[in-house]
DNA sequence: AAGTCGGGGAC
DNA sequence: GTCCCAGACTT
């Protein structure tokens, strides 16, 4: 879709006045900017809001001040700064990122938008973010607002998780975005989409794109950008086997594919049968008690958790996999936790009490 | 092109 | 309850 030149004009004009009135300026991320501060804050703003990722940002920063203090630390420690974020391969690739940087570029965020796409956990949104924002190079961002903002404005059809309307929306990115004020226009796009023009409390009156608006023209912005078909999601069921010895539980790491990658969990078993045959196959003789199940809802599916504690009176005499460790309550590692394990953990005594 | 990967906020 | 959010990666 070629857009008119004045047109294009006329957009960058409004979008960059309106945010020098209205645009947010003081964002944790926006002050004494550097590529490395807005590069974390994009990879936690991958789905997920402004207000739940400001106070993980602050603690990271506060943590992880430089790219080679990401580096050096341990991968446990940086998903312990994650738990409750989400998308934990964020963190992972964050890590990874910040050890190549160190490594193959001297500490120094690389400067070429290719080499920016190149690295683990930043793909061309993001890549354009970080240069745009902190370094004022001229690329088009297309994130969640933006797609928005255009699909309303040029009223495009479809889902845009489809591949051929994202295709569309790149292109009308690329032609909309101005060359002079970049850093204005692309934070304001993303302040317009998250604010007047957002999902379903928009407000077009204050607008500064409403004049030219193809969707408020035609009084359809309620029905922009068209909405994802649904379906049910599936509802799987587990068990969580907490092993308890001394105000220490023991938890397992998950492998780093699939879910709750590289964050330490409680046993998880499908079915009760085969806790059982976990027991019996450790020489476990303690009697399992079972607490009340609850669920956790994630995007795709749910899961009925049944927590299930077993007292052991004495310990393992090793812990030969070193994929296991004793998380001591009285001082608790510093390790990544999925939000039910968190949960299991903090509730430990209540649980413990209603069930003996 | 479709599926996977989280958790919380808004409604 | 439903839907969605400063997306990227795998298959």
């Amino acid at each position: 879709m070629e857009i008119n030149r004045d047109l294009a004009t006329w957009f960058a004009e409004q979008v960059v006045d309106w945010y020098e009135l209205y645009g947010r300026k003081t964002l944790p991320w926006q002050l004494a900017k550097t590529p490395y501060k807005v590069w974390v804050s994009e990879i936690m703003l991958q789905q997920t809001q402004v207000a739940t990722v400001i106070p993980y940002f602050e603690r990271f920063m506060h943590r992880f001040d430089t790219i080679e203090e990401l580096a050096n630390a341990s991968e446990d420690e940086v998903l312990h700064h994650w738990t409750g974020l989400g998308y934990y391969a964020r963190a992972r690739n964050l890590h990874k990122t910040a050890k190549i940087i160190t490594e193959q570029y001297q500490g120094v965020f690389p400067t070429d938008i290719d080499e920016v796409i190149a690295l683990p956990g930043i793909g061309r949104s993001t890549a354009g973010a970080i240069l745009s924002l902190s370094l004022g190079q001229h690329h088009p961002i297309l994130d969640g607002n933006v797609k928005r903002v255009l699909a309303r404005f040029f009223t495009v059809e479809g889902w845009y998780g489809n591949k051929q309307v994202e295709n569309q929306l790149w292109q009308l990115s690329e032609q909309i975005t101005p060359k002079n004020n970049v850093i204005q226009f692309n934070q304001a796009m993303m302040d317009l989409g998250s604010s007047l023009c957002s999902r379903s409390k928009y407000d077009c009156e204050p607008c500064p794109l409403n004049a030219r608006c193809d969707a408020l023209k035609h009084n359809v912005v309620n029905v922009f950008p068209h909405s994802k078909p649904k379906k049910t999601v599936p509802e799987k069921s587990c068990v969580m086997l907490i092993i308890h010895h001394e105000q220490k539980l023991l938890l397992e790491r998950r492998p780093n594919a699939g879910i709750w990658g590289g964050l330490h969990c409680f046993f998880e078993f499908e079915t009760n049968e085969q806790l059982l045959a976990y027991l019996a196959q450790k020489g476990i003789t303690e009697s399992p008690m079972y607490a009340d199940s609850f669920t956790h809802v994630f995007s795709h599916f749910k899961l009925a958790i049944t927590p299930v504690v077993v007292n052991l009176s004495s310990p393992f005499q090793q812990i030969n996999d070193s994929n296991e460790i004793w998380y001591d309550l009285q001082s608790p590692p510093k390790v990544g936790l999925a939000t039910p394990t968190k949960k299991l953990i903090k509730d430990f005594k209540k649980l413990k009490s209603a069930i003996e």
